[in-house]
DNA sequence: GTAGAATTGAAAATCATTTTCAAAAGCGAC
DNA sequence: GTCGCTTTTGAAAATGATTTTCAATTCTAC
């Protein structure tokens, strides 16, 4: 069984069956995934697992709960994958391979006193994610 | 990123006229528009202006020539704004009012080579945009 | 002017996501 | 258990931005 965070147990127990199939599946995957990549990879391994409507509403709640976040590249396509509750996180994604590193520090977050004192500006929110080539498919 | 040292008049001289039309109404807009709203803003004033496909095709070579950015806010529909032909830049985008104001300076750039240093990834593009209430609808 | 190439536009297709709505599952009261 | 009520589920339809198709129009070179 995979490992999860106290937390996330606590919660798992007041969540739906069809969240929690999703928040297992993502637990093992430890990727970004597409919200019909979860529904395919559920119903490989299970034919009665959650239909895709389920597993976007799972998606949704989960991303409300702050164990899951969403994440855009562009693509007109969200991926998602856990977290550390109520955290966040951004990548450097691989054009090559598609792998992505984990960045350990937010560069927005470092940047939002300095945006507040030159702009006037309170920041809420944001999005960032790098695009290139990585150490193995140079 | 790629520096275009084309001028935007000799560019210009190219392109179609549905480009032309497009590319003189980013001219005076100036801020984030959707491809919908180009098209009904020429329609409003000349019936005969370019159809929603030119539209989308126009701003497709629009963004290849780097005379434009296409912005991705996380809503799923891309937004288009001219640029400084072949830079780009980021925005601070306020939830209340929606207008946004540009960076004068990108974050990640100023971080490419520390990233190369640390996690050995060559970065070649990069999505940012910061969300958050700017200074009048404080 | 004419042929071949490029551009255009309306309608149809695509595709991720959301909505609808009726059936199934969960649950507390009795 | 079972009755009644709420929640969850899922298949199909709807949505909405974008892309594709393909025939008609416009350009361009000769």
């Amino acid at each position: 069984m995979a490992k999860q965070p106290q937390s996330t147990v606590a919660v798992n127990a007041r969540l739906t069956k069809g969240s929690q199939k999703v928040l297992q599946l993502l637990e093992k995957r430890n990727s970004l995934s597409t919200a019909q990549e979860i529904h395919s990879l559920l119903r490989n391994e299970d034919e009665s697992a959650p239909g895709l409507t389920t597993v976007y509403r799972a998606l949704e709640s989960l991303v409300a709960l702050g164990l899951v976040q969403s994440v855009e590249l562009g693509d007109g396509e969200k991926r998602f994958e856990l977290v550390t509750p109520g955290e966040h996180h951004h990548h450097l994604v691989c054009e090559r391979c598609r792998e992505s590193i984990h960045l350990d520090q937010c560069l927005v977050e470092d940047l939002e006193s300095a945006i507040k004192t030159k702009y006037g500006f309170a920041v809420t929110g944001h999005i960032l994610e790098i695009f290139g080539v990585c150490k193995r498919c140079k």
